[in-house]
DNA sequence: GTCAGCCAAATTTTT
DNA sequence: TTTGGCTGAC
């Protein structure tokens, strides 16, 4: 595509952004206004007219949304050669290449978040606290200090006793990465923040490099990050900002809303635009949105409007109990799409996950397929990280965490004592875990022991020979040869999925490897310790989708339900100390309210069950924040006007004793599939089912007659 | 090495 | 209520 054609079909405001040359340009865009289609056409007109595709960097959160900016960018003919990434990536790809300036070793791999506990664990116990007691204060205080800039000897210098223990956890487990050469996601940020100021060279080199950066969702940044971005920008300035401050729900993981709304200062010949016109939603769901979010104090005006229809108004739903209210809302959306909707074009937010349960067991009721998006990621499986765990041993064998794992993954006879004679070895000698393992004659272990020690260590040794080759090989190889292809293989009946996941992440490798032919593993493992899930995300069935309300930022649907407007859990909290906190919680409920584009719900409860408690609710304030002439209140509590609710039939049939989660079934139209959980409510019994492509799906089991079981050994 | 049983903890979680 | 982690018995 041509400049000219960049500029097609885009609005006044919209072309203002893409065509701004040179300088700051702060792009505030409203929910639903076009967002992405201005940053992606800006990145290729920057391309096509005053630069070079590879001095363009565009970053963001996610990889899915990098994957999915790359894709349009290249559909827009700007190119491969753009480099458009995450934060964490580029500070990782970074981080290696000037690992040396870093003071890095070349071959750090990345600790994910289970990793860390561990880590932290350790450090625990190396500064000798009752872990209990300071676990969790340890693990989101040392997050919250990286993303500061914050180091271990600048946070003992704070007053309290409190920092003063943590600063002590945080420099032994800064220790403990050391010796571990790992560094975990908050290091990324921090250790390239570091660098960038402390070395002018690469400073140079990357602001060089990259000529012209791009940040989307920038409300989100934390300290680390608007550091990296302003020492990559401060010489040639050519930054672009784009974000809602709206929609900024992420402080409480270190993001500083502040970055957004003070960039006109930090940056003082800064160009604003504004994109509020909305192409999403009614004109009743705007006006809705838009009363609520008007209820923040330090908010930077901004007025949503759009061209859309009124639409129906927003319902506003009162019910007994949150189980009446799930079923409420799941009869609804059935009976929507008995009259022609698809289940995907609907969604349901709650603020916590516990909140699935309710509207999971209506779903069973009701037998509408749906579909949970859960944080559970690929790379975060259990036999992904067992395979990982060998790889990450192949590229730095001071991995002490991926040895811990691999030494008996699969079950090779090395048990407890064993481990920590090695453990006590190294210790004395001062020397990492691995070195113990290779000098397996000197730590003092039984006959028995020494054998299992030793061929685990030819193993590693194996292994290693292979680091060098192509990632997919170095898999192939690491499976098979430690046993847990034999272990996959043995379990596929009972459990199939660790088995098709080692296969998937053979193919991912594989995949990279054509992707980029001079990679090596090491490339690869840092490429697949930054991926979730999303991008691996198998059969894209018709369902109606569940989620928080922080995963559905950026996502649209055509009916949208939130559920649970309560005070003290949405707002979550709530009084006067906490006004920022408070006002975070409004922001969460107006981007939940903002995903809709035809009709929203949005329901509370009167009795809710907490903790196996159930308690009186209080509405939330945020319900009364709504406007009133935009809104329609439906009272379907005992006091209200529902006499007429159906009530569950009888059970017809009862198979219990037949079925049992793991049974395989067939179905006619769907395949294979497995019973991945049963359940009893009102007498009936349910059967979630889940076929080879992913799919999930409910039953009940008197109208199951679809299901057909079949055995192990017919499908082979 | 595995498993039942007990206790404690329970927002959100882009990487 | 549910879940995960840890402990102690086989």
């Amino acid at each position: 595509m041509n400049a000219d054609e960049l500029l097609r079909d885009l609005t006044e405001p919209q072309l203002e952004a893409v065509t701004h040359a040179e300088g700051p340009l702060l792009l505030l865009a409203g929910a639903g206004s076009g967002k992405t289609r201005a940053i992606t056409r800006r990145a290729a007109y920057l391309a096509a007219t005053v630069t070079r595709p590879w001095n363009v960097l565009a970053i963001t959160f996610t990889n899915k949304s990098a994957n999915e900016m790359k894709e349009r960018i290249v559909a827009l003919g700007a190119g491969e050669d753009m480099t458009v990434c995450t934060f964490h990536s580029l500070c990782a790809r970074s981080l290696r290449i000037h690992h040396e300036s870093a003071g890095l070793p070349p071959n750090f791999t990345i600790v994910d978040q289970a990793d860390r506990r561990q880590l932290i664990k350790k450090a625990l116990e190396r500064v000798q606290l009752a872990a209990e007691n300071w676990r969790a204060a340890a693990e989101t205080r040392i997050s919250r200090a990286k993303n500061a800039m914050q180091s271990p000897a600048e946070m003992a210098e704070a007053a309290g006793y409190d920092d003063k223990t943590v600063a002590r956890i945080y420099a032994a487990y800064e220790d403990i990465l050391a010796e571990n050469a790992g560094l975990d996601f908050d290091d990324l940020l921090f250790k390239l923040a570091r660098l960038l100021q402390e070395s002018e060279e690469v400073r140079c080199k990357l602001a060089d490099r990259f000529r012209y950066i791009l940040i989307d969702e920038y409300q989100d940044t934390n300290a680390a990050q608007y550091r990296i971005a302003h020492l990559i920008a401060r010489d040639h300035q050519n930054i672009m900002v784009t974000g809602d401050p709206d929609q900024s729900i992420y402080s409480w993981r270190g993001a500083d809303i502040g970055n957004i709304l003070s960039f006109e200062h930090d940056y003082p010949n800064t160009k604003t635009v504004r994109l509020e016109q909305n192409y999403r939603s009614t004109k009743s769901i705007l006006s809705a949105a838009s009363a609520l979010i008007d209820a923040n104090v330090g908010r930077k005006k901004k007025t949503l409007w759009t061209e859309n229809a009124e639409g129906m108004p927003v319902r506003v739903l009162t019910c007994d109990t949150g189980s009446l209210e799930a079923e409420r809302v799941v009869t609804e959306i059935a009976s929507l799409i008995a009259q022609g909707r698809r289940p995907s074009e609907f969604a349901i937010f709650y603020r916590t996950n516990a909140m699935s349960r309710a509207l999971e067991e209506a779903f069973f009721v009701s037998g509408v397929c749906y579909r949970i998006a859960r944080g559970t990621a690929f790379y975060a499986r259990k036999e992904i990280k067992d395979i990982l765990a060998y790889l990450r041993i192949m590229v730095n064998s001071a991995d002490t965490v991926a040895l811990e794992r691999a030494i008996n993954t699969p079950p090779r006879g090395i048990g407890k004592t064993t481990i920590n004679k090695l453990k006590q070895f190294a210790e004395q000698q001062g020397c990492p875990l691995y070195a113990a393992v290779m000098r397996f004659g000197e730590c003092g272990l039984s006959k028995r022991a020494e054998n299992c020690i030793k061929s685990f260590a030819e193993l590693l040794q194996t292994l290693q020979a292979l680091a060098d080759g192509s990632a997919r090989d170095a898999i192939e190889q690491a499976v098979s040869r430690s046993g847990l292809m034999a272990q996959f293989t043995e379990q596929k009946d009972v459990n199939p999925e660790p088995l098709a996941n080692a296969n998937e992440l053979v193919s991912a490798a594989e995949e990279f490897g054509r992707a980029n032919p001079e990679a090596t593993l090491l490339d690869w493992l840092t490429f697949a310790s930054l991926l979730g899930d999303e991008d691996l995300s198998r059969g894209q069935s018709e369902a109606v989708s569940l989620m928080t309300l922080h995963a559905a930022k950026g996502l649209e649907f055509p009916c949208v339900y939130i559920v649970g407007l309560e005070e003290g859990l949405l707002p979550m909290v709530r009084g006067a100390t906490d006004i920022d906190q408070e006002e975070e919680e409004r922001r969460l409920f107006f981007v939940g309210m903002t995903r809709a584009m035809e009709r929203l719900t949005v329901s509370h409860a009167v009795w809710r069950m907490v903790r196996g408690a159930t308690l009186r609710a209080t509405r939330s304030v945020f319900l009364d924040e709504l406007p009133g002439d935009e809104v329609e209140w439906v009272d379907r509590s005992r006091n209200g006007a529902d006499r007429n609710r159906r009530e569950p039939q009888a059970c017809v049939r009862d198979d219990l004793h037949l079925w049992a989660v793991g049974t395989l079934v067939r179905h006619p139209e769907y395949g294979i599939g497995q019973v991945m959980s049963m359940g009893r409510r009102a007498g009936r019994t349910h059967v979630n089912v889940r076929f080879e492509d992913g799919r999930e799906q409910p039953w009940l089991l008197e109208f199951a007659s679809d299901l057909e079981r079949v055995d192990f050994d017919e499908i082979g």
